[in-house]
DNA sequence: TCTCATGTTGCAAACGTTTCCTTTATTATA
DNA sequence: TATAATAAAGGAAACGTTTGCAACATGAGA
């Protein structure tokens, strides 16, 4: 491999003078400095990260913790990450799996977004307590080293049970997200209390897990216990695709006999027929307001410590007038 | 930041025997090993992987590069790829964007794994003639250091107009990828191929981009020119998709008057109606293979240069008999 | 008692940078 | 012309590890 250092004998110059050029400072002048540029082209030279975050104490990378990509809304989300770190000079890499944990400690990576629920509350507090930047977009958390930037779940679940309400529905089904998410407690939270104020409405809660099989799960427990026409709420799309999936091998007609509302938007959400009616919000914004926040934790600039993502409704025919 | 140096003097030996230690190496008493790494724990020490990296000339990561997330099956692919390389002490981060082409030379992974088209093959040759070690899934590439993993695209499209023949369509349309897809042109080429077998098959071509849109406006295309039924090979299941969507809002029914396979069978293509037929393989052992033929280039065992993986045809109802 | 093998630990160089401080050369000022 | 000020380049330490080799202690065999 070839070094500053060899660029240094081949330029005749010392190896300091090099680093210099190479980060273009005007200490020295212009015609040694192409003279060096020159050389370390003609090397092929490539520096070396290890030694220089070993030096600098910083790797210009952040970390965004996922728990599986398969789910359907992270394109947009890494893309709006993307662009905010890389216009300031950072790069992003996914990191997943627990071993993965390590690189935040071992200084692999300035700073971390976390969006995956396995990760330890504690563990994250751990690290900020040594100092590490980080975003939390799935809790809470309150440190000066970390900042959060949360969906209105509380909105988006009240807005689906107004909507549902709003078209005549009177019996009404939520299906739960997992305990472990805190975005599936908040909607949950909501969703009771936001049903509490209709007094004529029926309403039941049946398990499920963000997972698309556990939307026909649901589906299949609804079709059993169906006498008259439900409104379901589904804490996410995912599992209002499963449901789909489970109607359509049954008599029943999603937007006739059951009327489905999702939460996420995400992009096949457009695609199925009837269109699903789901919560939507901007996944380009969320995370493009985690990486500036991140961003703002790093360089020690001042920021809201936690801001917001609205959420929106969008109608679909999977919801229709009762 | 506690170091080796701060446990050695703690522990009162000197930095090379806490090394070893923390290392496990034999040369060292079990004595002594278990007080230093007592003291380790106790100062809360980590290691620092500039350090070692820039010491050992390695980092354990492997790089799989990925043009954009959104594509529906990279979940099943990264699971199959951070299984194996796991079990053999190697972490994955996921790398996309331009930038993050310097991970390679500048060390910040040990290896990469190619799922990118738009990863010019120029760069991908400096590298390995350099000496890093590469897995294209994505081209054919030929050199000591870099093995290949493609999907058997010819055996897939075969398929794909073998079934729509066979189902008595004598009208068939292929609804194209990109250029700059190696998959894309393997499957557009097989199709050609295969059609000149059945003299009686009118052939159209369509252009395509593999993204949903594509599909949507292959989808116009054809119904303004619908004159009889017809079966539409679109060479991945997320065009076809979009071709559900465009039909969905026409008279047209999909299984009687357009027939539609895909290819990749993605996870949604079981989800939507009718279930769509496609071609389907393991992305899972793909991903797998993938990362064994790496491992194999790193630690310079031998293994077949380049590996094929097998397609098979999953029947949906979004092909019926003519 | 001396030598030798064996087992345990320490010394110091090396990995490739960055950066503070010093040295040397050059020009301006008195 | 002597001195100070400025500009350019170099020296060397430091970042935190790993590892080849040297040093030392211990006990066994002669």
């Amino acid at each position: 491999m070839v070094s500053i250092k060899d660029i240094a004998k081949q330029a005749g110059v010392s190896i300091s003078t090099v680093s210099y050029a190479l980060n273009g400072s005007p200490k020295v002048t212009k015609e040694t400095s192409a003279r060096i540029l020159a050389i370390a082209k003609e090397l092929n030279y490539i520096p070396s990260a290890a030694a220089r975050s070993l030096k600098k104490r910083e790797t210009k990378i952040i970390g965004i913790y996922l728990t599986n990509y398969s789910g359907a809304f992270y394109g947009q989300l890494l893309q709006g990450m993307m662009e905010t770190l890389s216009e300031n000079g950072y790069e992003l890499i996914v990191c997943s799996g627990k071993e993965s944990h390590r690189f935040l400690p071992e200084r692999m990576i300035d700073g971390a977004i976390i969006l995956d629920a396995t990760y330890e509350t504690k563990e994250l507090l751990s690290h900020a307590e040594r100092g590490h930047k980080l975003v939390v977009m799935d809790r809470r958390m309150d440190h000066p080293n970390i900042s959060q930037v949360l969906l209105d779940n509380k909105a988006g679940a009240t807005l689906a049970i107004d909507y549902l309400a709003e078209k005549g529905h009177r019996k009404i089904c939520v299906v739960k997200g997992p305990d472990i998410s805190f975005d599936a407690r908040q909607r949950l939270e909501a969703v009771q209390k936001a049903v509490q104020r209709y007094s004529h409405i029926e309403y039941i809660e049946i398990d499920g897990d963000f997972n698309k099989h556990s939307g026909e799960e649901a589906g299949k427990k609804i079709h059993q216990d169906f006498t008259e026409p439900v409104g379901v709420f589904c804490l996410n799309d995912e599992m209002a695709i499963g449901m789909y999936n489970y109607f359509s091998r049954t008599n029943l007609r999603i937007g006739e006999d059951v009327h489905i509302i999702g939460f996420d938007n995400i992009e096949v959400s457009q695609y199925i027929q009837p269109r699903l009616a789901t919560i939507n919000y901007s996944k380009h914004k969320w995370g493009a307001l985690a990486s500036e926040l991140l961003l703002n934790l790093i360089q020690k600039k001042q920021s809201p410590e936690h801001e917001r993502i609205n959420v929106s409704l969008i109608e679909g025919d999977s919801v229709r007038k009762r």
